[in-house]
RNA sequence: GGGCGAGUGGCGGAAUAGGCAGACGCGCAGGAUUCAGGAUCCUGUGGACGAAAGUCCGUGGGGGUUCAAGUCCCCCCUCGCCCA
């Protein structure tokens, strides 16, 4: 498409200058207000796609209106550059990750580059830099100093495709969120940073945070803690060794009404207390459920997925309230219980009864599948009355149900959750549910059978990965001396070059004896390096940080340096990224501070936070997986660079995700058309003389010039207030109506125009040019080249559009001269009258009143009332006469 | 199943504190210009009826509060995301 001006050049020769003049370079000395604006660090994949261009568009806006504001902005870019698919690729190809990883960021940095996206390049970070992995590297040792890291046995999520464990996080309906294996569940040792530590700190201090309310309410459910006791129930005929099974319940008022136990079928206790006659039955039934994650395969991935009413209805209590009072289970995945199952699919009884404390009843114990290992203590009471999954398996089973709360007088049948009186609850009877937990706690602590006790959904966070293309845990195994740190002069352990990829999924570190064998640093003698490597997230949980001061080789920053930065003012990014990277995030920044790396920073890393909504194509998510990629090259070639962002920014809510359509292409060339205008309008007025601005001969005496300076001010009010609560797509669509208007000002006042289309006609009016001067400042941060070129072509070689002040308005010229009234009878509009701001609500109605329009609305009807709210609005309220 | 969010013209969307529904743009239609096409400029564009003036209807559906509801409350439907 051929365009009135050269937009590739002009955006060539603006990003240049940049380059050459560190216009957004930054020192942690500079005197100016500081603001730190960070885009989430992109794992590099190569050319961007359009979800980068929209977060970086997103980004830069800020870095750029803020600083025409004032400001000294930290905007640092950087790379996550360890990672599967370089791994993946090394292994399809042969490519090592390294020069696999290299050639993708610089594709990236290239785009980002032809985007117009301004970053202090100097900090560049890229997380498989031999420095970062040093500095990472320390933090791990510190962190293993401080008890934080740790190693443990651990039944670990192990995905066979990737041939590597993952955190629970990367666990998606039981599949790897990457690779979609099917996960199982293995035994291994592992490396664990102790995030439980923070569980409270984490979940309290997100109240102080200015983010989305969904963002801190995933993270909250995430985090999941509950109130509520542990009880030891002894086993019946143990009683005399002290045996008993632990339970949690965040219901310990409903105690009465335990009708049976339930563990998870890998729980310690089973086998001792699966009785002989039954040992066949329960051993079976667990090993079925170990497998069922296997056999779900062949299953496929939607079973359960369309509305299955089948026994248990994949109701799930904890999903009602986590952290509030329902009795509390974890669950296995009930999407892999197929339709129309039999008792014995969901559980099988043990033989073993234990007693409940409260009364002494005995009551059976069952191992089922809605009860899982990994939460609480594996082992739950069960009240059928007060719980819906423990109703369903009663029901099945033909247990007991015995109500300790008492259901509203128009219930009906089923479990009833809800609040109400404790009845059949001995000492507990009369009490509200909130006493009744209260009383039954002190009971049992007294009578020492249990204690109060808090419990936490989150797990501790497992790091290790088997794999190559990771920062190497910088430990060695010694017979002798156990787990030692490697010495910190000896840092960065590196990932040796020769190694051999091959498909076998075990780590190509494990397989080299030359990194593997090595001398213990305590004893000297013969020991084994670690193989396995760090989670990329660990990575990614303080290069916020590494990026105040990215060029410290004494420790992994001066925090001095970052307390002057920190923390983020605005961080931007996907909602992908809601739990998993932002929760480790913070636990890393509050971790660090903690053991001596970080003193003196806040303990919450971003203050704001944005999340910009997906670019979807046919229904699913855009991306390079998926193979529906479109390319943004193409738009830097055929529109420009100017037309792509401002397209992302017009197009809606930057928090709505935004289907890519047929449709789409033809609102970018309407992006391009409106830059376009905007160029025809600011050269054919170019004012060779500016004084008049300063003068005062700016206040126009006619109407179409005061009407367009009045409409100016209205528009740096709208496009500053809209540019800072993110509604970027209005700021724009106010752009277009200045634009509008001085073109209509344009046609109606300046008569020695002749044809508007032809560029470089000169005309003098200073209004009409001050205004194109505030709609380019306006502009200059969502689209930097052709404002940046316009603005030197009507100031002078050395002007620079983004180095000007942001407009400023005067609030006098906020108000118009005439408003229009709004005049309805009953509510409807009946007639718009132009009226003085000033006017009384008396004249307002006589106006009204003398408007034919309204007359004959109201008829010879009765009024009853009038609302008037001048100068915006009368509404006459009337009655018909019969 | 639970939590959160959304549903407005042919399309993307606007309406920030309950007060003119549909800003701005895309598309479409008519006109100017042009050999022609494109580009540009002007005009129109929620629906129904009407020659027009105008009237009525209209923000997923149903109720409610209010002088006034896209906006607030209750119920329902659909979609998306998160958790299971």
């Amino acid at each position: 498409m051929a365009r009135i001006y050269d937009v590739q050049g002009i955006e060539k020769k603006w990003q240049d200058i940049w380059a050459a003049e560190h216009s957004y370079d930054i020192d942690s000395t500079d005197p100016r207000p500081s603001k730190y604006v960070l885009c989430m660090y992109p794992y590099p994949s190569g050319k961007a796609h359009q979800g980068h261009i929209r977060n970086y568009t997103f980004g830069d806006v800020l870095v750029r209106k803020y600083t025409m504001q004032g400001f000294g902005v930290l905007s640092p870019f950087g790379f996550d550059s360890f990672g599967l698919p370089a791994e993946n690729a090394a292994i399809k190809t042969g490519e090592h990750p390294r020069s696999f990883t290299d050639a993708r960021i610089k594709e990236l940095k290239q785009s980002v580059i032809s985007l117009g996206a301004m970053y202090d390049w100097r900090r560049e970070i890229r997380s498989h830099d031999p420095q970062y992995i040093k500095w990472n590297q320390v933090i791990f040792l510190r962190l293993l100093e401080a008890g934080l890291a740790y190693r443990a046995m651990a039944p670990v999520n192990w995905c066979p495709g990737c041939h590597t464990v993952l955190a629970n996080e990367q666990v998606i309906d039981d599949r790897c969120e990457r690779s979609g294996d099917i996960v199982q569940q293995l035994d291994l040792e592992q490396w664990f940073f102790r995030i439980t530590k923070y569980a409270d700190e984490l979940l309290d201090s997100l109240d102080q945070l200015d983010w989305p309310e969904r963002v801190k309410i995933m993270q909250r459910n995430w985090i999941g803690r509950s109130y509520g006791a542990e009880i030891d129930l002894p086993v019946v005929g143990r009683e005399g060794e002290g045996i008993s099974l632990r339970v949690f319940t965040t219901r310990p008022d409903t105690s009465f009404g335990m009708t049976f136990a339930a563990i998870a079928a890998d729980h310690p206790m089973v086998e001792m207390l699966a009785t002989p006659s039954q040992k066949d039955e329960v051993l079976s039934f667990c090993r079925r459920i170990s497998q069922l994650d296997v056999s779900a395969e062949s299953l496929g991935n939607s079973v359960g997925g369309q509305g299955n009413n089948k026994v248990i209805s994949s109701s799930d209590i904890r999903s009602n309230n986590v952290s509030d009072d329902q009795t509390l289970h974890n669950v296995a995945s009930s999407n892999t219980i197929a339709d129309s199952i039999e008792p014995g699919e969901r559980g099988v009884f043990t033989g073993s009864f234990v007693a409940n404390p409260f009364n002494g009843e005995h009551i059976p114990v069952y191992v089922v599948d809605y009860v899982l290992m990994g939460y609480g203590t594996g082992a739950i009471m069960a009240v059928p009355a007060e719980d819906e999954r423990d109703w369903e398996f009663a029901k099945l089973f033909g247990l007991p149900v015995i109500r300790t709360t008492l259901p509203p007088d128009d219930f009906q049948d089923g479990p009833w959750t809800g609040d109400g009186v404790k009845i059949n609850s001995s000492f507990l009877d009369g009490l509200s549910i909130e006493e009744a937990k209260e009383h039954s706690i002190q009971w049992l602590e007294e009578n020492g059978i249990g204690r109060r006790k808090v419990n936490y959904r989150l797990r501790d966070w497992l790091i290790s990965r088997q794999r190559y293309w990771g920062c190497p845990i910088p430990v060695i195994h010694c017979d002798d001396c156990g787990v030692v740190p490697v010495d910190v002069d000896d840092l960065p352990v590196l990932a040796p070059d020769d190694v051999e990829f091959l498909p076998t999924g075990e780590s190509p570190l494990a397989r080299n004896e030359s990194f593997v064998n090595v001398s213990c640093p305590k004893c000297g003698g013969a020991a084994k390096r670690e193989t396995d490597t760090m989670d990329t997230f660990v990575d990614s949980s303080w290069y916020f940080l590494r990026f105040c001061d990215p060029w410290n080789d004494q420790r992994p920053f001066d925090p001095e340096v970052a307390a002057h930065f920190m923390p983020v003012d605005q961080y931007i990014g996907g909602i992908e990224h809601a739990i998993l990277h932002l929760l480790y995030a913070r636990f890393f920044t509050k971790a660090l501070i903690d053991v001596g790396i970080a003193p003196g920073i806040g303990r919450e890393p971003f203050s704001k936070l944005f999340t910009q909504g997906m670019i979807r194509m046919g229904g699913s998510k855009m991306s390079k997986s998926k193979g529906n990629l479109i390319a943004p090259s193409k738009y830097f070639e055929s529109s420009g660079a100017d037309a792509l962002r401002l397209f992302h920014l017009f197009v809606g809510p930057p928090t709505d995700d935004f289907d890519w359509t047929e449709q789409t292409e033809e609102i970018i060339e309407g992006c391009a058309r409106f830059l376009e205008r905007i160029w025809r309008l600011a050269t054919i007025t170019k004012d060779k003389d500016h004084s008049a601005y300063s003068t005062g001969q700016a206040r126009n005496t006619n109407d179409s010039a005061r009407e367009l300076e009045r409409l100016m001010h209205k528009t740096i009010a709208k496009v500053s207030d809209d540019l800072d609560r993110w509604s970027f797509n209005t700021a724009v669509a106010a752009c277009m109506e200045l634009a509008n208007a001085i073109q209509k000002h344009i046609a109606n006042t300046v008569t020695n125009v002749g044809d508007i289309t032809t560029p470089n006609l000169l005309i003098q009016d200073t209004v009409c040019d001050q205004a194109i001067d505030t709609l380019l400042l306006l502009l200059a941060p969502m689209v930097p080249h052709i404002t940046g070129e316009l603005w030197q072509q009507r100031h002078g070689k050395d002007a620079r559009i983004h180095d000007t002040p942001w407009p400023t308005y005067d609030p006098a010229m906020l108000t118009k001269e005439l408003e229009t009234m709004v005049v309805q009878v009953n509510g409807k509009l009946r007639d718009k009258i132009e009226v003085t701001p000033q006017v009384s609500g008396e004249e307002a109605l006589d106006l009204a009143l003398s408007s034919s329009r309204v007359a004959s609305a109201i008829g010879n009807a009765e009024i009853l009332r009038v609302i008037n709210k001048p100068p915006k609005l009368v509404n006459i309220v009337v009655r018909a006469t019969e």
